[in-house]
DNA sequence: GAATATTAGTTTCAATTGCAACTATGTCAA
DNA sequence: TTGACATAGTTGCAATTGAAACTAATATTC
């Protein structure tokens, strides 16, 4: 007994957004492998690293405008990385509510560790791809999310 | 005192996966926040309910296999959506394992109600895109997939 | 047929995540 | 100068999520 409503044809795996789902599921699970069975670190503790390897000092602020997480799991991700001895917090002299954070030389090593064999995967996931089709690729992404962010767009 | 080493010339947001990590929010989020308002639906209790409607009658596992989410997730949705009178299970006569679940009346009505609100946002979301476009990317979505799916690609 | 293994699905336990509340510091207006 | 308000960042509380353990039913092996 098949519901009559044409509706209700509706098929989940052919829904653009689980399609986005089960793909960054995917990627997500095979970054994070890495991460976590050499470092054990978590998702939240890596993009810290990340963000902070590329700049010398930052403040938990900047981390968070950088790394599209809260400033709920950036303060925890720091306070697990300065446990680890990954980073170190000093205060900031000029206004002493900004942290000023750091990666120490064990972060610094433990990043430069992780990031020829992320670097490797990424390119995998590219592979068979063109560098114009890697970039129409990065490309339409950015252009369903700047879709997604104009207030035009969804109207209804 | 910026560090010598070029690799920490890494810049997390030209970093593929974290791109696609902030896509995903950004769709997900969009579309979350219609089943949230309208009817206070879970991600997986909607996912549930849209495995349900285009079948009459399915088991958890069956219904685990087409949503990409765990049996614990599962059966939590089932839960909840049952004790909103959105479900009915059964006990499935040939096997007292497996459940028999489907929506009921009132679980097709509120699905019948989000779904052309969910659908137009899919389309707004591809707003400017032609079609070859739009399944240039779903192909390519499912390209890096695939790629990470294959062993071939995880060489080290 | 009985013992054991497997399967379907639920629940428990622990970890993670997000919202709200909080503390410390700084700014601004009266 | 003082009090109200804003900001940076932390912590508490509750909800969510995932791994593991569990129960009930069925399948397999001897």
């Amino acid at each position: 007994m098949r519901h009559p409503d044409p509706e209700s044809d509706f098929d989940l795996t052919d829904f653009f957004p689980y399609q986005v789902r089960i793909y960054y599921r995917a990627i997500t699970d095979a970054i994070s492998r890495i991460y976590k069975s050499m470092f054990d670190l978590s998702v939240s503790e890596w993009r810290v690293m990340a963000v902070l390897s590329s700049k010398n000092v930052l403040s938990a602020s900047q981390i968070v405008a950088r790394s599209s997480m809260t400033k709920v799991n950036v303060s925890r991700a720091i306070k697990s990385l300065k446990a680890q001895g990954l980073l170190k917090r000093d205060i900031n002299g000029d206004d002493k509510r900004f942290a000023a954070l750091r990666l120490t030389e064990q972060g610094v090593e433990v990043f430069n560790t992780l990031l020829p064999h992320i670097l490797l995967l990424e390119e995998q996931m590219f592979k068979g791809f063109t560098p114009a089709e890697r970039a129409d690729l990065i490309a339409m992404m950015a252009r369903v999310r700047r879709n997604l962010e104009s207030p035009d767009s969804l109207d209804k």
